[in-house]
DNA sequence: CGTCGCCTTGAATTCATTCAAACCCCGTGG
DNA sequence: CCACGGGGTTTGAATGAATTCAAGGCGACG
């Protein structure tokens, strides 16, 4: 169920997908057959719509936890957009979004370090969870793996076990299993470096 | 003429660009005050395409060598999109394009040690100034500095330097001013861990 | 009750940064 | 014509952040 590709690298898919529970991952392999993860998708996401417009799939999309998703054929969409440009312009739209949020990751991969990089991807589940009204309380469920926060980070799961650690030892956030707690949401958006600008929320959940 | 903004973090544009010369990057900047360019465009990119769509940005545009742009503005764009749907659609694609590139851009920094990183954007840089015929004999000229490289690869400058001198002491480049020569085009490749697929050129210029 | 996956811990190592200084090329002005 | 600066490159040494390796613990599940 988990670290189940829904797509893969070289594919040419015929289906696009939506997310309808669960994280779902886009990810990339190096020669040397580590993986990154390039962004996280979210209940309501459509995260392949650029398989509407390129035939090869460039990356893979993985489940990160257990998740359901929906799939729609990419004639019945093409023919969708033809008929209403406003439905293409807001799929347009959501796909320039995911292109803002990899902007924002390659920032905090490239230029922040391990702390305020993990500060940084927890708050951007947090808000991005919270606007389809996965968050309760600041509580936010989020099964996955330090292993897979690691992909997500380019760091060790070892260094990613610390980082969270230091961010429980200030008081920022709280686990119990799955879940995760800001504890001090305004600390840990501070922490992590974090303004909301690039999700271009319509609704500033914030 | 360089690092000079054409567009900037939180303004609301009218107009977009067309690149005619030079080398374009899309920048943001850390509360550190540390900058990560996330992306090269060159001649013929529209780098800030999804300005049409979003309205407030969520990164600058700077200059990254000297360079001459075209001004388009939004109104006329989205008019030409209403009236021509294919522009619309080759317009989307392009933007789809430009986050496969963030997508390996966030594997690059987040996975790829020092040496690799800085082979695998030269191969990136070669490859695409090939697409648009400023390469001869594998000779580019890239009047960029060390510093805005290591802002591309999350590197320090003093690192760049000494990963260029491994690649030219390897055999893979050779400089002479602001020429970059692919000598090992194969080695380079294979240096950088390589493959094109992600820059979904219509002739794999390889 | 044993096993498997995931989390946690410590120590040694490595990769990359930082700091500081020297160098080089090139354009400018005395 | 040469001294002067300035931006960019190069070098070495010390430091630091994160990885790797290896082992142990913890909890869920068959």
């Amino acid at each position: 169920m988990v670290n189940h590709d829904l797509v893969r690298e070289g594919d040419q898919p015929v289906y696009s997908f939506v997310v309808l529970e669960g994280l779902i991952g886009s990810t990339k392999y190096t020669g040397e057959g580590k993986r990154q993860i390039t962004s996280f998708f979210v209940a309501g996401d459509i995260p392949d719509l650029h398989g509407l417009h390129l035939s090869v799939m460039d990356c893979n999309f993985s489940t990160l936890t257990p998740a359901r998703v929906g799939f729609m054929r990419h004639d019945a969409l093409r023919s969708i957009c033809d008929q209403h440009p406003r439905i293409a312009a807001a799929f347009w739209r959501s796909t320039l979004i995911d292109a803002a949020i990899y902007r924002e990751w390659v920032t905090n991969v490239g230029r922040r370090e391990a702390y305020t990089r993990m500060a940084h991807i927890l708050c951007e589940l947090i808000c991005r969870m919270r606007s389809v009204g996965r968050i309760e309380d600041h509580v936010a469920d989020i099964p996955i793996t330090q292993a897979a926060l690691g992909d997500a980070l380019g760091l060790s799961t070892v260094h990613v076990n610390r980082m969270l650690q230091e961010l429980r030892r200030e008081g920022l956030i709280a686990t119990t299993g799955s879940r995760v707690h800001a504890r001090d949401w305004a600390g840990l958006k501070r922490a992590g470096d974090f303004d909301t600008t690039y999700l271009h929320q319509k609704t500033p959940a914030d």
